[in-house]
DNA sequence: CCGTGATTTCAGCGCTTTCTGAAACTTCGG
DNA sequence: CCGAAGTTTCAGAAAGCGCTGAAATCACGG
């Protein structure tokens, strides 16, 4: 666990209700980007996305650089990834004459979690499923010893392991919010709910 | 994704029949390791437990170190690790005389699930429950701007939907193999099973 | 088209994490 | 107790990874 200056080294404003959030707010990016790192998520790019959710309105790159006090290239690359990934929106200043860019976070935590949860399933999940059957000894026609059965079968419950819960991950995510209803049946029919 | 040299530099057996499982055990080994690291474990560590799990029975930290072509304290550390985690067994050699120890891999995919599940969520969802609500402004008493109300929103969603999936999380690994009957109940209700 | 200001790219650097290997320690039979 | 075999520890080396910053590129108004 790395240890960071605080998120805003610059002088806050005067008026001490502003400087209440923004301690609450380097707070939570603080804490967002700790997360992050665990997640397999930059630390720089979770802390960019938790600025951007947190402010709730669009900001240039140049003021992300100073209140994360992270360089131009990394808020660049960052807010590209975090664009793809669809989590960010660019959107243009409203004045003409005004040339840069803005980016403003998915507000939705659903929206949030689903993409998350996409992204790290291809990441972390999906392979497995693609990759574990060619870990079979497997050579029609070639004799097989009583220990190539068994590394097949060890291989091969991994791999229907994998399947179940590739097709529980698939729909839920095709679900929606479906996710929430069916919660409320699935603790009635297992038992206590919370 | 890093190059690594083959798990196996030793000259294998004279027989092809073993240099084939050989070979396929090696296959997994490699690809368990892989993943091992885009899940946040150690790729030698990953590669232990590989190596137990698909060759099935105890082995020494000897042949491991051998096997794997890593050193005697790596092996040493990861399998103290392993067996915490409750994913290896240490067991002592049958023959008296015998002072090594041996190692070897639990073979329920289910509770290696289960093992692997459990932790992660003690690492990286967790904290999100027990953290976030320390991100609020909420200073009972002080004067509360609009903007300190819509950031105290914006993290209690946040929360709010941590705790959801909390208690999800709850609800199924309480029930036991519940998941697999929840799985059921689920796509009922969703619609399409799989 | 040119000038200006914003954005992107990427080679190099430095921090972090992981691995090594040898010394210290433990354990057990004799 | 002693010696031999196995195991753990940990300082230092190596590898991996992400960030910086300056140069190249882009995009728009005039």
């Amino acid at each position: 666990m790395a240890i960071r200056p605080p998120a805003t080294p610059r002088s806050a404003s005067a008026l001490p209700e502003i400087d209440e959030l923004r301690a609450a707010q380097d707070r939570f990016i603080t804490f967002w980007g700790e997360m992050g790192t665990r997640w397999g998520v930059q630390r720089s790019m979770a802390e960019v996305h938790a600025l951007l959710f947190i402010v709730g309105e669009p900001l240039a790159a140049e003021e992300i650089m100073e209140r994360l006090g992270i360089s131009r290239g990394s808020v660049s690359t960052t807010l590209k990834q975090l664009a793809e990934w669809g989590l960010v929106q660019r959107v243009r200043s409203r004045d003409r004459g005004d040339r840069r860019e803005f980016h403003s976070a998915e507000q939705d935590v659903w929206k949030l979690f689903y993409t998350i949860l996409r992204a790290r399933k291809r990441r972390e999940f999906d392979p497995l499923v693609e990759e574990l059957g060619g870990c079979r000894v497997a050579q029609l026609g070639g004799r097989r010893s009583d220990r190539h059965r068994q590394h097949d079968l060890r291989i091969d419950e991994l791999l229907e392991l994998c399947q179940f819960f590739d097709g529980l991950a698939n729909t839920i995510s095709r679900s929606g919010r479906g996710i929430e209803r069916a919660t409320r049946i699935l603790s009635r029919v297992l038992g206590a709910p919370r």
